[in-house]
DNA sequence: AACGTAATGAGAATTTTTCGCATCTTGAGT
DNA sequence: ACTCAAGATGCGAAAAATTCTCATTACGTT
C-alpha cells in the first residue's frame, strides 16, 4: 500500500501523493517528466493539479522516494528510486534509456572527489549515444 | 585574433561573436551562463542583445568553440572549448567548479557504450560535493 | 465529529530560452 | 572604395518549464 510507504516517508498519505506514486510504481516507463505524470493522472481520471505534481515529485525527491534526473536541458526527469544506484546511456536518436552500473568507475569517483578535497554527495554520469536499433535502421 | 577563429570556424565575424568570442578567452571565470555573458557585455559598454548572446553562443557550441554543460537544472553553462576533453566536481555550497579528468573513467565508459550496443558519441561527468573551502568554514 | 495544520488547485508570475520581423552588417564581387 | 544580397542583430512577443499566491479543502489527531 502506497499509504504506509509515504507515512513511513514522513509525508502524509493525500490523495494526489498517493496517486503519483501508485502511477509510478505501476508504470513500465520508468523515467518520466512531470508533464508525463500530469497527462498520465488526467487520462486516468484522477485530476490533480500540474502545481501539485511538481511539489509532489519535489518531495518525494528530497525523501528519497525518487531520483530527478537532468538528461537533457529544458525539463527534468523522474525516476522511482528502487534502491540500486545506477547511471544511464540515453540514445540521441530514440531517447531510449538504458541503465548500467560500474563499480570501477564509482570507485574512481570517489577517488577524485577525495583527491581534490570534496566530500561528494552524489554524481550524475550520462552517456549520450546511437542505441542499436537506431544504428541499425539507417 | 579573433576574427581568425571565427572564419576559421565558418562564421562571419561579426561585431557580437567577436566580442563574446574575446570575453571568453579574456576571462578567468571559465564556466559561465549566458546571463553572465550578457551582464559582462553590458558592463564593457559593448551592448548586445541578449537573444544574440543565445544565438551565438549556440553556434559556437555547434562549431565546436565552446562547450554546453547542464550542472543544474534551470540554465545552461557555457565554457570555451580549449581543446582537452575534461569533466566537473561542483560544490552544492558555494558553486565552485573543478575541472578533472580520469583515463579509466574514460575507458570505461567507451566500454559500457559498447557492450549495450550503443554508438557513443558523448557523455556528461559530474561529480556534486562540499569543497575543501565550504567544508572548513563549518 | 471537530479542529488546526498542511496540502491542493487554478491561475498568475518567474525564469530561461526561442521566435518573428524590421533593420543593419559583412564580405564577395565590381 | 562602392554595391548588394545573404545573413546577423535587436527588440519585444512568445514558449516552455517551473514556482508562487492564496482561497479552499483534506488529513489525522483529539
Ligand atoms: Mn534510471
Ligand atoms: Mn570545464
Ligand atoms: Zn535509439
Ligand atoms: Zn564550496
Amino acid at each position: 500500500m502506497q499509504s504506509q510507504d509515504l507515512k513511513k516517508a514522513g509525508l502524509k498519505a493525500t490523495l494526489p501523493r498517493v496517486k503519483i506514486l501508485n502511477f509510478l510504481e505501476s508504470s513500465k516507463v520508468r523515467h518520466m517528466s512531470a508533464e508525463d505524470v500530469y497527462k498520465a493522472m488526467l487520462e486516468s481520471g484522477d485530476d490533480v493539479g500540474l502545481a501539485t505534481i511538481y511539489r509532489v515529485l519535489t518531495q518525494f525527491e528530497s525523501v528519497g522516494l525518487v531520483t530527478r534526473h537532468h538528461f537533457e536541458e529544458g525539463h527534468s526527469v523522474f525516476e522511482l528510486n528502487l534502491g540500486e544506484h545506477h547511471d544511464h546511456i540515453v540514445c540521441i536518436k530514440c531517447g531510449r534509456i538504458d541503465e548500467f552500473y560500474d563499480a570501477t568507475i564509482e570507485k574512481r569517483q570517489r577517488e577524485i572527489a577525495a583527491k581534490n578535497g570534496f566530500e561528494m554527495t552524489d554524481h550524475a554520469l550520462c552517456i549520450y549515444g546511437v542505441c542499436p536499433d537506431c544504428r541499425d535502421q539507417k
